[in-house]
DNA sequence: CGTGGGTTTGAATTCGGTCAAGTTTCGTGG
DNA sequence: CCACGAAACTTGACCGAATTCAAACCCACG
C-alpha cells in the first residue's frame, strides 16, 4: 500500500476514491534509481516526483565545490510542489542508496485534484509542512552549534520516519553517511564525526552500520531544543469543507 | 492598486474578476502595525496575512536568547500558506517599521479560489516561489562567508523590491538595521557591520540612513554567486489549463 | 540638552575548517 | 573463503573566521 496515501492520511481524510486516484497516479510511471542517480526534470513538461521507497536529497553544489543538502525526501514525500509554474528546477535531486520514485504528470495530478478535492487539501497541507521543515533547517544550519545541529536533524528524521520516542533495540534503518549529514548541517564530515562521537559518548544515541538507535529520546530533544509540533499537522475542523466540497461535486 | 495583484500578475494571468475578488479579500480586514508589533494568529480560526505596505519578518528566538530571522515579507507578499491545516503558527511574525497587513479569512479565501481558478494557480505559484526563497536562505546562512551572505541577501531583497540592476542615484528605501540583517544571515550585528564595510570599501554598494544604493550590481552578484532565476516564475503554457478552467466554470 | 538606538572600533577567545594520515568496514572478484 | 580496493570512518595538529566582551561614537528625537 502506498506510502503517499499513508502520509497524506495523517492530516487529511481520504475516501476510497481519493486513495484509488492517488494509487493510479503513482503507479503510472515508476522509476527505479540507484545510489546517486539524479531525479531530473524537464522544466517545461516535467512531472512531479513522489518517493515510493528509499531516500533522496535535494542539493546544491557551491562555487567552492562543496555540496550542501537542502532537503531529504523519505518514502511518501513529495519532492516538489511546482504544480503550475514552469519554473526551472532550482537544485538537482539525487537518490540516496536505492530508491523508487513515481514521476507523476502534472496535468493528470491537477485533474485529480479537481475531481478529488481532498487530494488538493492534502497537497496544500503537505506543502505547508514542507515549508515548516525548510524553515526549521534555516534555523538549524544558521545558528545551532555542531552537536545540536546534528541532534536536531536526527530528531527530525526519526520522527519523519514514523519512529516515536526512543528506538532502543532494533533502531531504524538509516542510509546517510557522515558526509551526507555534514552536508545537510553545513559541517565538514570531520567535524560531523566528532559531533556524533560526542552524542555517542553522552549516551544519547548510536549511529553506525546503517542504523540509528536513539537511547535517550528526551535528552536528545532537550539538547537539540527539538519540539516535534512543527511536524504534526492537525486536521482542520469540518467547518469550511462544504464550500469546497460543493463545487467539486459539480465537476 | 493592490501590491498583491501586481505580484501575482507577474506569473499568473488574472482577469478583472480575479482582481476584484482579490481586492475585496484584502480590503476586508486591514490592520495598521507599528514597529515590532506582532502579527498573531489564532491557530484554529486565524486568517492568512498579506502584506499591503511596509515590511515584516518571521523570526524565532532561540534558547540562547538570540533572534533568528527566517523570512522577510515585502508589500504584496503572503505571510503563510496554511490554507487548510489548523497548524499552530511556528514562529511569530513582526512588522519592521510601520506596516499595513490584510488579515484574510481562510474560508473566504478558499471560496474565492474555488470561484476564480486563476487565484488558486497564483497561490500555488507563490507558494513554490516562497519555498525556493526559503531554500536559498538555507544555503545562504549555512555555507557562505559573512560578506557573501550579506551580499546575497541584499541582492535577493533588491530584486524582490522590483529594482533591477544597479540602483545608483536614489537607491531604494531599506528599513532594516544591521542587527536585522545579522539576524537574517546568522551573524552578530558586529560582524555584520564589518562585512558591510567591506562591501562599501569594495565600491559595491552603500547602505545607510534607510536607503540601499547598489553601485556595482554585476560585481555584487558575482561575489554573492547570486542568480535571480529562482525569483522569477515563468507562466506555464496554456496547454493544461482547459481542464482546470472547465470545472470551475461549472461552479 | 540629554537619552537611546543604531553604528563603529579593538582585543581576546572559540568553534569549526583545513590538511594530512591512518583505520575500519564492506562489497567484489579471484 | 580469502584478497583486494574503495568508501566510510577516525584521529591529530594547526589555522582562520566569527563571536564575545567592552567601550566609544553618532545622530535623531523628545
Amino acid at each position: 500500500m502506498g506510502m503517499l496515501v499513508r502520509k497524506l492520511a495523517r492530516h487529511t481524510d481520504l475516501g476510497s476514491g481519493d486513495r484509488v486516484a492517488l494509487g493510479t497516479l503513482t503507479s503510472q510511471n515508476v522509476r527505479a534509481l540507484r545510489h546517486r542517480s539524479l531525479i531530473d526534470r524537464d522544466p517545461e513538461t516535467g512531472p512531479i516526483h513522489i518517493m515510493l521507497a528509499g531516500w533522496a536529497c535535494r542539493f546544491a553544489v557551491l562555487p567552492s565545490g562543496r555540496r550542501r543538502i537542502l532537503a531529504f525526501y523519505l518514502p511518501g514525500d513529495i519532492c516538489d510542489f511546482d504544480l503550475f509554474t514552469a519554473r526551472q528546477i532550482d537544485q538537482p535531486i539525487a537518490a540516496i542508496g536505492a530508491a523508487r520514485v513515481a514521476a507523476v504528470d502534472r496535468r493528470s495530478l491537477r485533474q485529480a485534484m479537481t475531481r478529488q478535492p481532498q487530494i488538493e487539501r492534502a497537497f496544500w497541507s503537505e506543502a505547508a509542512l514542507d515549508a515548516a521543515i525548510q524553515r526549521s533547517w534555516t534555523i538549524n544550519v544558521g545558528h545551532r552549534a555542531a552537536d545540536r545541529r546534528l541532534a536536531h536533524l536526527l530528531c527530525e528524521l526519526h520522527v519523519r520516519l514514523g519512529a516515536t520516542g526512543a528506538s532502543g533495540g532494533a533502531g531504524v534503518a538509516f542510509p546517510l553517511t557522515q558526509a551526507d549529514l555534514g552536508d545537510a548541517c553545513g559541517l565538514t564530515s570531520i567535524h560531523t564525526n566528532r559531533a556524533i562521537q560526542e552524542l555517542r559518548r553522552a549516551g544519547l544515541l548510536d549511529l553506525s552500520a546503517g542504523t540509528l538507535r536513539i537511547h535517550d529520546w528526551a535528552g536528545l530533544c532537550t539538547m537539540a531544543s527539538f519540539d516535534p509540533a512543527y511536524l504534526t499537522v492537525a486536521a482542520e475542523e469540518a467547518e469550511g469543507d462544504e464550500a469546497v466540497g460543493e463545487r467539486r461535486a459539480a465537476g
